[in-house]
DNA sequence: TGTGAAATTTAATGGCG
DNA sequence: CGCCATTAAATTTCACA
């Protein structure tokens, strides 16, 4: 069930955590590998799951959505398969997570403004009611690679 | 301020979307343009700081890390610069955000199991009282850029 | 801004330790 | 698994529109 990766793989995780573009060719310099042979540990490293997407961080608030929030949600059970549609039909909702405790999803979404938001709670309250707080800053984090890459034992 | 992306912007956002490793010959070919020119459009955006980076989705329970956590937390100001400073302490933390209302900080970890949790617990109880909820789940949403492109007018 | 073309670098494959 | 060598493809740069 848990893949064990070794130093490579972990490096690979660092370099493409920070930046997905990189070429095989310089990933290969970067770690001391072939190019060959980095190329295989990436793709190998999709394979297995363990890189489940190549993305873009995107800057919303630039393109004319400046209002970010997140959005704590309650909802009765029977509606759930409609109510998920519902949140679906809204592509401003960046994500959205089932949590335990007392609401049941948190979301995020990029909106325009005031009333863009005033309209996404209007199609969600019917589900349930919507807590709504907006999202000031990020908090920069460190790769989580850097750091986890020193605890392994060399090989 | 606000920076106007045409169509054929918002169809490269779309598509580094899903695949950030797509090269400039194939999102040129795709959506109909030369290599150089989307090599210069991806280049722009970056520049723009649209995209403010190219990245990839991990799947931490696969790597040992298989209970991941929202963590809200409320905290006194005074102590905010140590406060974020323990938080960096933790390449656990996957990300944290400034957000209005009772809690503060909204963060999210991949932890390995129960008692990685309250250690975590354990540091952060110093400045603030943190609840804790189990991400159970995501919810895939649509991709942004594919509802937003069909809103454009064509140029 | 976009195109096209030439030189350099990478990607992809297959065979070998 | 990783390295090397070869062919095909992509990147980079630049002149031109």
């Amino acid at each position: 069930m848990k893949i064990v990766l070794d130093h490579y793989d972990y490096n690979i995780l660092e370099l493409l955590n920070d930046n997905a573009r990189l070429s095989y060719a310089e990933i290969g310099r970067l770690i001391g590998l072939s190019q060959s042979a980095a190329k295989e540990r990436v793709i190998s490293l999709v394979d297995r799951g363990v890189i489940k997407k190549f993305g873009i961080e995107v800057d919303y608030s630039l393109i004319g959505y400046s209002l970010p929030v997140l959005i704590h949600l309650k909802f009765r059970n029977d509606d759930f398969k409609i109510f998920l549609n519902q949140l679906q039909q809204f592509p401003e909702i960046t994500s959205c997570k089932r949590v335990t405790g007392e609401y049941c999803l948190v979301a995020e979404a990029v909106l325009k403004d005031n009333s863009h938001l005033e309209h996404l709670i209007d199609r969600l309250i019917r589900y349930g009611i919507p807590s709504t707080a907006i999202r000031l800053s990020e908090v920069g984090m460190p790769n989580f690679f850097t750091l986890h890459k020193s605890k392994l034992k060399k090989s």
